[in-house]
DNA sequence: CATGAATGAGCTTTCATTCAT
DNA sequence: CATGAATGAAAGCTCATTCAT
């Protein structure tokens, strides 16, 4: 068996859990499903992964970096920062709004006691990139003299919540609605 | 059997599952659990709420309702928005803060299967009030021209994201700090 | 309260467990549910009867009564044997026809293993008019020379079938159906 | 493991619920009992059989077949109907005479609400075999103009109750008493 | 490496029965 | 006598995990 394939294997794994529990929670994505849906065996899981909190836990960190990733595709660090942090406010949306599953899923782990499973050093890998970017602009006198993590908090609050409500299908977005949120969040954190 | 005592079982179970679950999660708070934290037998809880998911959903309903009155507590509609907005804002981060554990229990709900069971007549009878607040400040014209849904959408947002921040230890956040938040929501959402 | 007013009770609680048993079975009857029918609380059924195994049998016993009184009316002892045999094989099946929920009952009842907490002297002084009346036809030699409980299994057990065709619905049985079934049990017994 | 021991443990599980079924009847025939008995886990039971009722549905056909064919056994189609019918008429009676525990199910079955979750189909198809033997007998005159579904519940009917007496072994039924019943019935049902 | 039958602890729920009022 | 809240044992069933093949 060669590793690509084992990779599929892998990756088929991750896959199946992330769409049963953005459908229907940890609650019923019982191993046997995941497997099911990935076309493996039930014992084939712990071949990859040694527990299903593991294999959780890896799904989270496996597809916080993939949506990292897109999140800071196409940024220009030589554009002025105003023009990268729209670019990054709305790319995170549109990503979400084209990944829903991925994102209910964050929200679910997040608010659950998997997300305390996590390394710490693990958890400030993966929010480094994004806090990094914010502190860079609260120094540089471009943003509000607020401590960053709560800038960070409030943004990415606010950001998640357009998502969800959009997701929600209750509400019909359009993008002028979304400019008109993104000077909202602007106007609230840029420096006067 | 009196009255009082009565209204203490239903109660306590509630208390019980809301305990458990803003501990452990949906997943390891069982009914034995609940029934012991709470001093019943098991088949009592059986008598005030149908079935375990009905419980729940009762206790989400049930705490949203005190929590919205703790809310508007003090609420002086004789005051300009801006001073109503604000008490509304720290108000409700403050709240939270001392009652952490509805904080997450409301958080799991929401990102949960649970949340989809509950009548839509429900959901939007729980909201009304917020929703009504903020919408007349945006016809009135203190607050920008953005769809009210999006604007409440981001004023929880951020303030919940906060709250989170709060409430995990990991950054000790002052008055000031609080106050340096409500002028960044604030600055984001008024009208210029 | 009065004497009426008592037997009322307990006669209500023997309908609803009637009543639950035939439509249901013995299964999906639980005490609470027959106190709901019978208008009187749980407690209140444990007055009457001991326990649901009792409740049980007293409703077998009870209802054994009012159908053998009913199958039995207007026998004419003056009439020839045929005659009576044939009303008293007619009256059966119509009498449990228009009274399903006894012979659904019955049926249960019979195949369960409460049958076996009767105390045979109730069992036999329920059957004995049935008994009497086919053994002293054997012996003045109006019917076969056949041990009078073959007779009378034969007899009980095709009527019993019939019955049940019949309530089945997937049969509509015309009374000179009922007619040619009497013929064909009649010329099977009787002495030739 | 072989597939030989596979089978063993469906067939295992299955006869495990026959004979608690048919000695204390649905009520008291836990699947942990079921379990015990049949040398398996509980939760294996759920790898065979969706739930207890499935179980149940899929032990009545399975004994049915196994009935069926037994009954049948040794019919010579070139001999006279009444011998055929007398050959079926003895078997019948001879096999639940040694196999009471199939017996005992049946009726308790037939006579519960389980009955009722057979697809129609299956129960046709069970029947079918008798219904044709017995119908194609009236067709050639061979019975009375009789419907055939009334003789089969006459003759099943009393067949069945002849068991029943067997069994309860408060009558000692020799073998010339069951031909004396085989001729009740026969007289009853032939064409004069 | 892969399989999937087997496990059994633990879950939610039911229900006959009791007993303080 | 009547009530019905309370009990808790026991039911049916799920599912993470193991292990012989």
């Amino acid at each position: 068996m060669t590793n690509a394939k084992d990779f599929d294997k892998r990756e088929a794994i991750l896959q199946a859990m992330l769409e049963l529990i953005s459908k229907h929670g940890f609650h019923s994505s019982p191993m046997s499903e995941v497997a099911k849906k990935a076309n493996v065996a039930a014992g084939t899981i712990y071949h990859y992964f040694k527990s299903k909190d593991e294999l959780i836990c890896a799904l989270y960190v496996h597809k916080r970096e993939t949506t990292l990733q897109h999140i800071f595709k196409n940024d220009d660090p030589s554009k002025p920062f105003k023009d990268r942090f729209r670019h990054f406010y709305l790319q995170t949306i549109n990503y979400f709004t084209t990944n829903p599953k991925e994102f209910y899923f964050f929200e679910q782990f997040m608010n659950s006691p998997y997300y305390g499973m996590l390394k710490k050093e693990e958890i400030t890998r993966l929010e480094q990139p994004i806090y990094d970017f914010l502190r860079k602009a609260v120094f540089t006198q471009v943003l509000r003299d607020v401590p960053p993590k709560i800038l960070i908090a409030m943004v990415v609050g606010s950001a998640n919540a357009l998502i969800k409500l959009r997701l929600s299908g209750e509400f019909m977005m359009t993008s002028s609605d979304l400019e008109l949120a993104f000077f909202t969040c602007w106007d609230g954190i840029k420096r006067v």
